[in-house]
DNA sequence: CATAAAATTATGCATATGTATAATTAAAAC
DNA sequence: GTTTTAATTATACATATGCATAATTTTATG
């Protein structure tokens, strides 16, 4: 028998081995006799710890979104009295970085993807990751734009927004399905330099 | 009992259930007897047009590919005369257009892509799709460019072809996960303006 | 050290699933 | 109109799966 480990220390062992075994196998093959083989238990633990098996996937879904939340808001925590252009390129490039960007954190978001649609649970634990993120993201770009002292629209400003929240996207698509291709220091390159042309602020 | 069809026929209808089955269920939840409930037929019939499962599903993605480069190839089909911007300006339009934006086309995208990963015929399937896709897509950038009379290094026009291929992959991603934020109207002013910036070439 | 509580394993069960194959029905051939 | 062939249904089976529960082991408590 595996040693015993406290409540706490177990229960994230097991939403690591199920986020592991969803990247490696897909959500089809996920099962609950295959997520305690990765962690190492027998089977009858994981009801110990989740109700049933939708819980322990859902709670799996809310790691990986605090971990990207994580990686990217981290990375511009304690920049409050840095220049807004500043702040904006540190995000850029924690975005297009691992493990941000990488195989399995793509392959984690398409396997959770379809789940969405059809749990209202799992529909909140996305709504509540995708506020949490825009929340940070869109005032900095509006901050960035404001920060040359131009002149410029709200409608306008939501629509750079937007192209730089697309471009971001797509490289990092890009990025995680043709990792040979496109290296990070590439990537962030290329993101910035496009960034840098939609807002027509310099990052560079 | 059903009434008979030709091979061609209903194997192409058994397609058209699996995607259907695949958009609305998830691919987790996608038995043979449901896509045969989808279609209309009795499980058996299945294994009278297909060895076995993952057949119909390698079907069911090669079809996917086809529908989405026959809508956007199709759009500069013809236009071999007219001018790589406007030509460029077309293809970027039928990419942020139904039905290659929709909810179906982003679902659908999901649920195969983990299945690339451990089916080597997938993969050959996706790579051959990918490459018809690249190979229209890129010269057209690249003509777009050269259009302008500008000197630009080929490492350059790759760049800036990565680029404007990420924004047009991340605002798909976009209008099909938020269609009521981003309607294919202004998913497209979107696109082209962006790409404009980009590749300093004006397609509005 | 004995006992209680918590953590982990082992086992069982009902159902779902992929696949195989026999039976049946409809169209085609002659 | 009968026979052959192709298409479709019906049935069966072995296995996988989620869930439940009993048995066991480890840690904590006194």
């Amino acid at each position: 028998m595996v040693s015993r480990q406290k409540g706490n220390t177990r229960e994230a062992e097991l939403i690591e081995a199920t986020l592991a075994c969803i990247a490696r196998e897909g959500m089809r093959k996920v099962t609950v006799r295959k997520i305690a083989e990765y962690a190492g238990v027998t089977n009858g633990l994981i009801r110990f710890y989740f109700s049933n098996k939708a819980e322990i996937i859902r709670a799996a879904y809310a790691k990986l979104l605090e971990e990207t939340f994580f990686h990217t808001s981290g990375a511009i925590d304690d920049m409050d009295d840095v220049p807004a252009a500043e702040r904006l390129r540190a995000y850029i490039v924690a975005n297009m970085s691992p493990p941000v960007v990488s195989r399995d954190s793509l392959l984690l978001w398409a396997n959770f993807l379809p789940l969405i649609h059809d749990d209202p649970e799992m529909a909140n634990i996305r709504r509540h990751g995708y506020l949490e993120t825009t929340e940070r993201f869109v005032p900095l770009i509006a901050d960035a734009i404001r920060a040359t002292g131009r002149e410029i629209t709200d409608a306008e400003t939501r629509r750079r927004a937007i192209k730089v929240n697309a471009l971001v996207d797509g490289l990092w698509l890009e990025g995680c399905l043709s990792p040979e291709d496109l290296k990070p220091a590439e990537l962030q390159k290329i993101a910035l330099s496009g960034a840098s042309s939609l807002l027509g602020v310099d990052l560079t």
